[in-house]
DNA sequence: TCCATAATGAAAATGATTATAAGTTATGAC
DNA sequence: GTCATAACTTATAATCATTTTCATTATGGA
């Protein structure tokens, strides 16, 4: 993990939503600006550990929560396993591949992602998830690439 | 809850699905044809305990869960909670109201649901899920009169 | 620096779901 | 019908992510 944003632009975003800059909120937070790989509370939690090993995933899970109260963060649950954390996104969609695991990013053009309707059939939304699972691009490559070796 | 689909269709449904249309299974899939409010495991186990004081909360989970492999049934996890079931949707999305907890289903034109997008980005689709969340017509009904009555 | 308040951390609790293992029922060959 | 086998059901225990509780510690203002 490359440390990319300054802990002063932490400080100062942490403070802007009304939260005290604790050395954990900050590398919490340092760690979901660099890792955009949609990580469980564990997996922060785990490498956080390293750096900080009084740490404790209370901690980890008090502050995720807090930050999603105040809009830093939002929650995807597209596994129905657990809850994966997102830095500070446009609003986008999610594809879950159901091979090999990985969340991968969807950006089309949606008339509720990109601000165009904000009720259906006449209810308030608030949030938009759009969920899609299969097969991903590189699994589907990988296949292709088996079956043609075997002649099948 | 009124009887509306005959044993026998059931019955007829099960086989047709490759599944043995034992008493409980009959049952949990009569409940879920007559209650499409996306009930959870718990509710569908309290609700048939009643007449089948014998069942166990395990049955329930195994065949829920064998129902959705044959493809009976889909599992809505919108609250991020616990699984919500429905019987055989042609694909629909889902709005949850933050306010009184109800589950709606979203009848919108998506070329996702009506068949006409099968990938996105390269990305093979099996499944589609659009959850919206915040505040359902009902809800900002009585908020208006609320408001109104009180003069704010 | 002192104090009130908020944040952190360890351990225990919770709650939905699954795994295990044992008992029961159905099915098909004979 | 009888028997053996597989399928299904059930009760109990286990799992695992997340939350609660509560004592300790850190933070920011006076």
């Amino acid at each position: 993990m490359k440390m990319i944003i300054s802990y002063d632009k932490l400080k100062t975003e942490l403070k802007s939503h009304g939260l005290k800059p604790t050395f954990q909120r900050i590398k919490i937070l340092e760690y979901l600006e660099n890792n955009k790989n949609h990580p469980t509370a564990e997996i922060i939690f785990d490498k956080l550990n390293h750096k900080i090993p009084t740490i404790s995933i209370t901690t980890i899970y008090n502050t995720l929560n807090t930050f999603i109260k105040k809009g830093l963060l939002s929650a995807i649950t597209i596994t129905g396993k657990e809850i994966r954390y997102e830095y500070n996104p446009l609003p986008h969609h999610h594809f879950l591949c159901k091979r090999c695991g990985s969340i991968i990013d969807i950006n089309i053009n949606c008339p509720f992602t990109n601000g165009t309707k904000k009720t259906v059939d006449g209810h308030k939304i608030d949030e938009v998830h759009g969920y899609f699972k299969g097969i991903c691009k590189d699994c589907l490559k990988k296949e292709a690439k088996h079956k043609k070796s075997k002649n099948v």
